[in-house]
DNA sequence: TTGTATGCGTTATCAG
DNA sequence: CTGATAACGCATACAA
């Protein structure tokens, strides 16, 4: 864009096509086809002359045109279950999207939003299989959606997290919920606690029974006592009630591991408002490392969760799904403890 | 999709076409085409024997065929100057793409964002050019980035906001600022307020001018002068620091209307820590009405800024250019006062 | 390795 | 008002 573009018609010139570049570099239009697409089996001076001409005239491949001839779209959607405006609002998500759209920045594929649950629901249903699209990335954590379900074999799909029905058929990214939960139980124990407690997810939900199951290995490991258990359903409140009932048993308490930083955060309170400080009585550690975290006092010491790396995974893995590449079933990323003040 | 899938071949059949359509029907092509365009020249019980078959094949128009045929796309991009991250990160754009996209849902358009930031420069330039859009919405506020400007009269343009730069001949719509600062100072004004100061925005930014228009009108048509004035640069910091200066210059202060609700927070804190009352000794106005309103004590009054609906406007003017139909240049959104404690 | 010819699913033009 | 038919820009068997 070295040149001023000025007033001229008003109209812009029709973009470039493959046969103008054709006729510049001399060749035909296959050919043209071939070096863009980086195809192999083509003589180094044509590719050469080919390329000099598509930079001459600025050329860029019509992506509808490609896609009706090659039947392939280049866009993935992301099937979101919650309204747009909620979605937005709610950091899981935007973070999902944020290591999406990175990773496809690196491709030629585009990214569109579908929020299953606008106007008509066919709707998306027919979007999908309409063959608009190349693939489908899922993140309907939490909730009774399951628009994908009829998408069947007709697209490959991905899901943020173990999904609760299949699992064992469908490809998925998820955070390694047990090793972290394992790794906050430890760092509890080699600060010298003995007495610890959960707070534990729906069991309903994989990452509820991934991280109760760490906290109870850990126990386990160094011949603890893990009856210590208490349910909640992730929010700040049901950590809150969640600790009431813990702190009502009676027993010896020294340390918490709390299924989530909401659930923790509920339960920092609790524990501030009996008096009992943080982390000298009890010893609080959180899962997710998210707003939370930071904004009760003292800081919460919690495990990292990686929603960007997640989202980068998940659009890799439905890439090479879509190229025919192979991909591992499931792939869990690390976690990462992070210590702060409560523990 | 009452019916089950099932496993049968793994692959799904493909997608109806629109020659399906028209065999099932008893017509052409050209007449489903008719149909499912909306055209109104076609034989009532023509149609209706072309909608059924739409119906029982369940098709959907082929996106590319479509475009490639029609030359429209049927894709708008929302550009935006930052990097993906701290888009989704800043609550302004996502309520604004929250607006669009909730307008577009009721359209046949996709929205696809595209961050001028990334990667390649000119690669932003040519998808733009490329055809492989109808229209562009702009919400570059405050940034360097004019990576627009090239498009010329290409493709239809709508701005979040008046443009610094030709601003008489581009299309935007904006929050109505004069209007909602007059409102605010009126409020001063009619709980008896009489020396009224301001912590003005930038003075190279619409807003920053328009608030600061806002203010003074207000005060002169209620006779009182206008000498207390700051500037700030939106920021918390900025507000604190203006507040200090107006509190120097000892002149009696009993009101004040920040330009918006980050700097309006720096003033309360700065009025708090001078043992000052809110608002018994200073009544404070802030602009925006974002989280910042109401993470402060006392809640904070301020003028609304209806974000999610410049999104829509933006979206339904676009379109309407678009398809060619005649627009207002300029939409200009009503603000309302939100009376919470600090005034 | 290169070129030719055909088809992708719609829209649009033009007769009828 | 309706139906042939020609683009639309590219990919890809197939032939050379």
């Amino acid at each position: 864009m070295e040149t001023t573009v000025g007033i001229e018609t008003g109209q812009s010139r029709p973009a470039p096509t493959l046969e103008m570049v054709a006729a510049l570099a001399g060749v035909s239009r296959a050919t043209v086809s071939r070096v863009v697409n980086g195809s192999t089996s083509v003589a180094p001076e044509l590719a050469q002359s080919v390329e000099q001409a598509v930079r001459a005239l600025n050329y860029v491949p019509n992506r509808a045109a490609r896609t009706l001839a090659s039947r392939r779209t280049y866009t993935i959607t992301l099937l979101v279950p919650e309204s747009t405006s909620k979605v937005f609002a709610d950091p899981f998500f935007a973070t999902v999207v944020e290591g999406v759209a990175k990773y496809l920045n690196s491709t030629e594929y585009m990214l569109n939003m579908v929020t299953s649950s606008e106007a008509d629901p066919g709707k998306t249903q027919r979007y999908l299989m309409g063959g608009n699209v190349d693939g489908v990335l899922v993140v309907s954590h939490h909730s009774g959606d399951h628009s994908w379900e009829h998408l069947n074999d007709a697209l490959p799909i991905v899901f943020a997290g173990r999904p609760l029905l299949n699992a064992s058929d469908s490809y998925y990214v998820e955070v390694d919920n047990e090793e972290g939960a394992l790794a906050a139980v430890q760092h509890l124990i080699t600060t010298g606690r003995r007495n610890i407690a959960t707070i534990a997810g729906p069991q309903d939900m994989p990452p509820g029974v991934d991280r109760l199951a760490g906290w109870r290995s850990g126990l386990a490991a160094a011949g603890l006592d893990d009856a210590l258990v208490e349910y909640g359903d992730f929010t700040v409140a049901s950590g809150e009630a969640a600790m009431r009932r813990l702190l009502a048993r009676g027993k010896p308490l020294d340390g918490l591991f709390a299924a989530n930083d909401q659930m923790a955060a509920g339960a920092h309170a609790v524990i501030q408002e009996h008096g009992l400080r943080i982390p000298e009585d009890i010893a609080v550690v959180g899962f997710d490392d998210d707003l939370f975290a930071t904004s009760v006092s003292p800081a919460l010491t919690t495990v990292h969760h990686p929603i960007s790396d997640l989202g980068e995974k998940m659009a890799h893995m439905l890439v090479e799904l879509i190229e025919g590449r192979p991909a591992h079933r499931v792939c869990r990323l690390p976690t990462s403890l992070v210590v702060r003040e409560s523990a």
